[in-house]
DNA sequence: TACATAAGATTACAAATGTAATCAATTAGG
DNA sequence: CCTAATTGATTACATTTGTAATCTTATGTA
C-alpha cells in the first residue's frame, strides 16, 4: 500500500488524534497548504478506499481513526528509502547529512547514546 | 523537479556510465525489473523532457548523461525525506533503524568514526 | 414546518507515473 | 541495391496523485 504525500499529511493527523472527525482533521491541517475542505474529503476517502484508514459513525458524523500503525509505517518508508538510494548502507545516509552539517550537537548526543545501547546489547 | 522510482533506475546508470547509449542503458538495468526496451526508451525520453538528462549525438547513436549531480539528487532526496517522515530530526531517523538491528557493526564503527570527525572539526 | 447548512458520497479534470506499442528514418548486412 | 534491423520519436492506455466540484441526505435552526 502506497501512502502518498497528501495522503501522509491527512495520517500525520489521525495519529496524532486517534478518532477524529472531518471537519476536525480539516482545521489541525497546516493552512499553508492552502486545500479547500473538499480536498482533503478526497483523500479522506481515498485512505479508506485503501483500507489505510477506518471509521466508527458517531450520530451523522464519522470519526476516522488510522489502521496503519505509526511505527510501522516509518519503519517500512525508511527502508525503502535506504534500500532506494543507498543501497541499505545506514552509514552512507548519516554522513550525507553530516556533511553539510545537518548533525546537530543534539542529534551527535543522541547517536552516541544510541550506539553506546547498542554496544551493551551486544 | 521530481525523479520517478523508475526514473531513478535510470539515472543510477547514467551515474555509473556516464556516457551510454539506450542499448546500453537496457543491458545494465537489472533483468529482473521485466521491463520491455520500450519501456527505458520512454523512461529515457521522460527524463529528456525534464531536463535531467541530455545527450550528445554519435553517428545514429546518442550517447545519454546526467544532468543531476548524483550527490545533490541524493542530499536533496535525503533532506525531503527527512522532513516528511522525520521532522527533520536525524537523531529519531538513525534510531528507527537501531530498533530493528539494522545497524551492522559496519555502519556502528563508520558512525563512530563520523562522531569523531564531527567533534574534532568543532 | 420549511429552509439552510453540514457531512458524507460520488464525480471531475489534469498531470504524473508505470508500462508498453507503433511509427519513421537511418544504418547495416546480404 | 534492397531488405531487414536498429534507433529514436511519437503515441497509447491504465492507474495514481493533486486538487477540486457537485450531488444527496440528514440535521439544525428559525
Amino acid at each position: 500500500m502506497k501512502i502518498s504525500d497528501s495522503e501522509k499529511k491527512v495520517m500525520d493527523v489521525l495519529w496524532q488524534s486517534p478518532s477524529i472527525t472531518a471537519k476536525a482533521i480539516i482545521r489541525q491541517l497546516d493552512p499553508n497548504l492552502g486545500w479547500q475542505d473538499r480536498t482533503v474529503k478526497t483523500l479522506i476517502n481515498r485512505l479508506l478506499k485503501k483500507n489505510a484508514i477506518g471509521f466508527k459513525k458517531k450520530g451523522r458524523e464519522y470519526l476516522y481513526f488510522s489502521k496503519i500503525d505509526k511505527e510501522d509505517y516509518i519503519k517500512s518508508a525508511s527502508d525503502n528509502f535506504l534500500q532506494r538510494v543507498f543501497n541499505g548502507s545506514v552509514s552512507s545516509l548519516v554522513s550525507t547529512f553530516a556533511k553539510k552539517e545537518k548533525l546537530s550537537k543534539a542529534d551527535i548526543e543522541s547517536l552516541k547514546t544510541l550506539i553506546k545501547e547498542i554496544e551493551k546489547d551486544g
